[in-house]
DNA sequence: CTTGACTTTACCATTATGGTAAGGTTGAGA
DNA sequence: TCTCAACCTTACCATAATGGTAAAGTCAAG
């Protein structure tokens, strides 16, 4: 299978595949005489694996981590679920922050004619602190 | 007041101010004959509202329109209004899909047993797919 | 006059992705 | 057998905002 049939099959681009594999998150694809990746099932495999964990919010290098378990079988389930509950938490803080956020702005933006005259109590907000 | 002072008077890093300057965020700084950056009043005044412009998350584009706005007194409050309002909406629209990844994850991280043993419900989610 | 604390520019790095260009390969049809 | 389109390859550039480094110049105090 080469690079465009891979990327068919994974929903990843052809360009996002190679650098997948430069950075070692897929190892040892093989090459046809003239250089040509060709991709087997179980590199496939591995591709949807990241296609899915990405899709999942998880960085490349947490998915790093998750294809190191996924490949151990002497795993322990307790490591793959840390790595897991460290993203949601991660996710959650973010949420939280962005959520106050949104609620100064939301407190900023309500003060604002929003009209054809200058003043304008956003800028004086920004300006005031 | 050079570009130390200038960074302990605005919160915003010499290497920052810098950059600001690199992208016209800040116009016409002047120079010593050594070529050292002088920061006048007016400066500083615009960095803060660079630096508090950032804490309400707004993008470097962003404050540029805003930079704009601010130093425009025939602008309408209408735009300025417009512009937050766009913001929060990104910013709404990220939470609420960081939401959505939060409670998928959850879901398949409560139905991994979290032990010793290989068997891995996220693992077998992300295969699943 | 020396020395330490500044300043300058020019790089490199981050994260994940897309784009381009120049050149080699392959396979199908004339 | 030759040609041409459609692939493939690597090597670059770009994104957003920030931090870091190194080499070289400047300034001020002792």
């Amino acid at each position: 299978m080469n690079i465009s049939q891979a990327a068919k099959q994974t929903g990843i681009s052809a360009k996002m595949i190679r650098y997948y594999e430069e950075i070692n998150l897929i190892p040892n694809v093989l090459r046809t005489d003239a250089g040509y990746r060709v991709f087997n099932a179980h590199d496939i495999e591995r591709l949807r694996f990241i296609h899915q964990s990405r899709n999942l919010g998880f960085s490349l290098e947490q998915i790093k981590l998750l294809l190191e378990l996924q490949n151990n079988p002497e795993r322990n389930s307790a490591d793959v679920k840390a790595l897991a509950q460290h993203h949601v938490d991660e996710l959650e803080s973010k949420i939280t922050q962005m959520q106050q956020l949104v609620m100064h702005l939301q407190s900023i933006i309500k003060k604002c004619q929003g009209n054809d005259q200058p003043e304008c109590a956003i800028l004086d907000a920004i300006k005031a602190k």
